[in-house]
DNA sequence: CAAGCTATCAATAGATCAATTGAATAACAA
DNA sequence: TTGTTATTCAATTGATCTATTGATAGCTTG
């Protein structure tokens, strides 16, 4: 009755989504898009790799449903589609942490020496009374394009230089793309290394974002 | 500083937890994991493949911490590696649905004409009035490995020869694997060309399941 | 131990994917 | 129009993946 066929097509259907998640380029590609829509030009410079090859893959990610793309001007823009794309990602990538010890290794080895991390309802509580500064440490472009509520925007590169800004006598806090971002645990290292007291938050910007929204547990259909 | 290569690397290390996800063999073993661990033997015979296909196929997903295997007897018994692993494929299912029309038309062409559905609450609640049967029409071995509480198991194959079993002047809610599957929809239009009142559940056991957890929100690393 | 079943391994061919190259197209500005 | 930049397309190569086949190894039972 139910022919097997149909029921192969369907799962053919959904690893087309699946195939998205099977190269290394691909997920920093959406990684880089957790944080900012970009142009293809941005992507590549950003992933250092060709255009022909930036644009491959991201036609690849929106035959996926995973991207949006629209032409702005000259360029074409891809974003995120949506908060359903940006969860599964971050799913897949906490996942891979939980099941996966070569993630977890890969990690330290990229990030360093781990630094002291503040979760996120401590540091409410903090910032509410005014003892924390917050500071974003991406690049500004990303900042520009959404932040934490009171987060100050202190691209890493112009830290050293900027350091008079911030205060010596309340403890920074620093916060970039995520758990796999080494941006804020460079700077929480620098910033100690001038005596301040420092951490960084744990995760970055698109898991607070998605804390912000309403919980959608599990959707049945 | 950080060389690209220990960033490339770590995405790399996530890419192969995303590889499990890009072949339709794949998550269909891990579709039938859902509902119930199984030996490579019967897991090969319910997908009609090969078993050193289907062995190889869960070797990958062995590799990509999606499952767990274990010696029983002569077999190996293969299963989903906990919830982490099953909230994993539920959210890239829902999300393929979501985003590609392409699963919506295929699942369309396998479930046949959409039958009317129930949801959890109501069900809740009309269980606990007691004015409704509920159904597991799934194999008897997925009903042994867990269900839904207070379901009689009445797999669709002897639905025919048990109708006596069931009332007529009751509502029957019959539910099986998930959104996907394809007994509880056909159970509900034998049931009803019976003259009795019948409706599927909206989603299956392992959805079921999962909401009786504590909601796990998105976690911060 | 020998027989029988289960699962995995090894080798292979065919298909698909990834990255490169160079050309083609689209939008814009002078 | 012409030149410039951004993106995509097309064709190619090498790599990886998939499924098949037949052989091998592990467990259990007689």
């Amino acid at each position: 009755m139910n022919s097997r066929h149909e029921k192969y097509a369907l799962f053919e259907a959904i690893a087309l989504m699946g195939k998205a998640f099977a190269s290394p380029r691909r997920l920093e590609l959406l990684d880089l898009l957790a944080q900012a829509p970009r142009t293809v030009h941005q992507l590549a410079r950003a992933s250092e790799q060709s255009r022909a090859n930036t644009s491959q893959h991201l036609q690849a990610l929106h035959a996926a449903g995973m991207v949006t793309r629209a032409r702005e001007r000259a360029s074409v823009r891809y974003a995120l589609a949506g908060d359903e794309a940006l969860s599964l990602w971050l799913a897949l990538r906490d996942a891979s942490v939980a099941q996966l010890g070569e993630v977890e290794r890969a990690a330290r080895d990229y990030l360093g020496e781990d630094v002291e991390a503040v979760g996120r309802d401590e540091l409410i509580a903090r910032l509410g009374r005014g003892e924390v500064v917050l500071v974003d440490v991406r690049p500004s472009e990303e900042y520009a394009a959404g932040h934490i509520d009171g987060a100050r925007s202190i691209p890493l590169d112009e830290l050293e230089e900027r350091l008079a800004d911030l205060p010596t006598d309340r403890e920074i806090v620093a916060y970039c793309r995520g758990p796999f971002c080494a941006y804020a645990h460079e700077a929480v290292r620098r910033l100690r290394s001038t005596g301040r007291s420092a951490r960084r938050l744990e995760g970055g910007w698109p898991e607070w974002r998605l804390m912000d929204q309403p919980t959608r547990p599990h959707k049945a259909a």
